[in-house]
DNA sequence: AAGACGAAAGTGGTTGA
DNA sequence: TCAACAACTTTCGTCTT
């Protein structure tokens, strides 16, 4: 379960931080700024109470990363200054294992160093927090190994492993997001993520339309109450099981217009479907299911009148 | 003039035979 | 593998503010 801080994002003043204990990162959910990432970087992965768990628990190297194409803990074969005390048998070894280490070297390692590269340009670019970008390294690098790669471009592989990524830590951006990161078309990000996601067994929530809300809120420039209303309406609208089979970024995006209208902050249809990556059709659709089922309709009516005067 | 609304036809993906 | 289907989009005309 996530946990909530008091504090507020310097960036944006998004009130919606999250904070995850394993990576030691306070992220904002609004804009994505990652608030405090340098934890693990400049400190200890655990904590001293007495010299003896000290002595079991210290260890030196920078932490193991996915990012790091070999998680950072590469391994060489030696070099050649170590061979004058070798045997010819254990010589031909030597050579033997030099050679495997390089072609392996090349096929793989090279591949994902150049993977890795365009995942942390996807990554920065879509502002996306550090854990994330490593869960999508460690996706990439299983679909790799089970030749999920062949016949389809590693850009794409990447975009789909990112989307998968955001998916699971419930920071998701939409496909629309990723594609114009990665400058892959939206169709075959879905593809591939879809493939990938089959094929490693990834289980991947379903991606609940409250998740959306912040972002969707703060680049609106809407108050938290609004937001928080939103955020009401669609657990309402869960409840009353309007929300099944329905795209996740409409509903998300009609309880944001329909709050911004009770609050008073209207907002075009418009602007909130060019936000949510959806057309003003979608919102109207949701935005009409919303009020009739919910019983907003005479709340809208009333407001309306008032907003007029 | 801009926004809201709704009808109709088209698109891409899922499902079930 | 194909057809039916639901959700969503595009486009366009009309009404409202």
């Amino acid at each position: 379960m996530k946990s909530q801080s008091i504090k507020k994002c310097p960036e944006c003043g998004g009130i919606n931080l999250f904070f995850n204990k394993e990576k030691g990162e306070v992220i904002c959910k609004d804009c994505g700024l990652v608030i405090e990432d340098k934890m693990i970087d400049f400190g200890q992965e655990w904590r001293e109470f007495d010299p003896e768990t000290a002595q079991k628990k210290r260890r030196t190297g920078a932490p193991s990363t996915y990012t790091q194409f070999d998680r950072g803990l590469g391994t060489a074969v030696g070099r050649k200054a170590d061979l004058y005390r070798l045997t010819n048998k254990s010589k031909n070894k030597f050579f033997r294992l030099r050679k495997w280490q390089s072609r392996i070297s090349t096929a793989i390692e090279r591949n994902l160093k150049l993977a890795l590269s365009e995942l942390k340009r996807i990554s920065s670019f879509l502002k996306l927090p550090k854990s994330v970008e490593e869960e999508a390294a460690r996706i990439y690098t299983m679909a790799v190994q089970r030749g999920l790669v062949r016949g389809r471009s590693m850009e794409s592989v990447v975009a789909g492993a990112m989307y998968a990524a955001c998916r699971r830590h419930e920071v998701p951006r939409t496909l629309d997001e990723v594609s114009e990161a990665s400058g892959i078309e939206k169709k075959e990000v879905g593809r591939t993520y879809r493939f990938i996601t089959r094929e490693l067994n990834i289980n991947v929530l379903p991606s609940n339309p409250i998740d959306y809300i912040p972002r969707f809120a703060s680049s609106l420039k809407l108050s938290p109450q609004t937001q928080s209303k939103a955020i009401e309406i669609v657990e309402k609208a869960q409840r009353e099981e309007l929300t099944s089979g329905r795209g996740p970024t409409g509903i998300a995006s009609a309880s944001l217009y329909v709050a911004a209208l009770i609050n008073g902050e209207k907002r075009t249809q418009r602007e909130v479907a060019e936000v949510g990556g959806v057309t003003e059709v979608t919102i109207r659709n949701r935005y009409k299911e919303l009020i009739k089922e919910l019983d907003l309709v005479e709340n809208i009516k009333k407001l309306r009148k008032k907003a007029t005067r």
